[in-house]
DNA sequence: ATTAATACCTAAGAAAATTATGCATTGCTT
DNA sequence: AAGCAATGCATAATTTTCTTAGGTATTAAT
């Protein structure tokens, strides 16, 4: 069945997504308001054509992480006998989220320039 | 003296840089020539005015991996008593700054549209 | 009935950087 | 002339972060 059957199976190459967890999974949070870890991966997943996938391992890590030092909050909620822990960020959160993307944006404008992409603008 | 003080000592968080470092060096090298280490780290310093700043226990052991999988080859000069220690691409390096600069562009590229960067132009 | 999907989690190991060294030469300053 | 900063190489221990590989359990679909 062609539902999750991936045609053109490509994906970054994993150390290009190291360092950057964080800023994904707060910016999510910042613009979706409350997801569970589940959601995250599948929503970034969707949102990237599958060219993103964060692995349960790499994000529960994180996600306990994130918590512990004050940026996430957590509610759990049943459906039926199933748990989903929804994550929210907290006021300091949203302050680290907007942060980390300022950081993120700039190092990629920093980064466009050391490989001399600017000056070759409609080439790519 | 002004030369060597960073007044706004800005430098992006270590974790971002992480993963892009090979393809920095490998970058360099094709738009220079060829490098030693030294120069590398100097030159990035330079070129990002102290945002990036590799340092040399990043470098050196990232040389030398990509020395042993062919994608650099070396060549010492020696200035009196000083060595330095030259390196260039292969032709299969080559091949690979090219890959790995094209990913790394197409990553980016992603990751605005993730962080919801393209409907917020004129916002930054 | 069995598989796929949903939903959480952790532990062992690998990879890649940081931090902290070490060595040696050269140039500048006092 | 002494001492420090800069040049130039290198490695080792530690830390961080991710991958890989498992584990448990519920629900929906075949």
């Amino acid at each position: 069945m062609p539902k999750n059957v991936m045609y053109i199976c490509f994906m970054y190459s994993s150390e290009l997504i190291k360092g950057t967890l964080k800023t994904i999974v707060l910016n999510l949070l910042k613009e979706q308001g409350r997801m569970y870890g589940y959601e995250i991966t599948a929503r970034v997943k969707e949102l990237t054509n599958g060219k993103i996938q964060i692995t349960e391992g790499a994000l529960y890590p994180t996600l306990h992480s994130l918590e512990k030092s004050g940026e996430l909050e957590t509610e759990k909620e049943y459906l039926g006998k199933r748990v989903r822990k929804y994550y929210t960020l907290t006021e300091q959160g949203q302050t680290t989220a907007s942060q980390k993307v300022n950081e993120l944006t700039e190092f990629m404008q920093t980064m466009k320039f050391l490989l001399d992409l600017e000056p070759k603008l409609g080439n790519a």
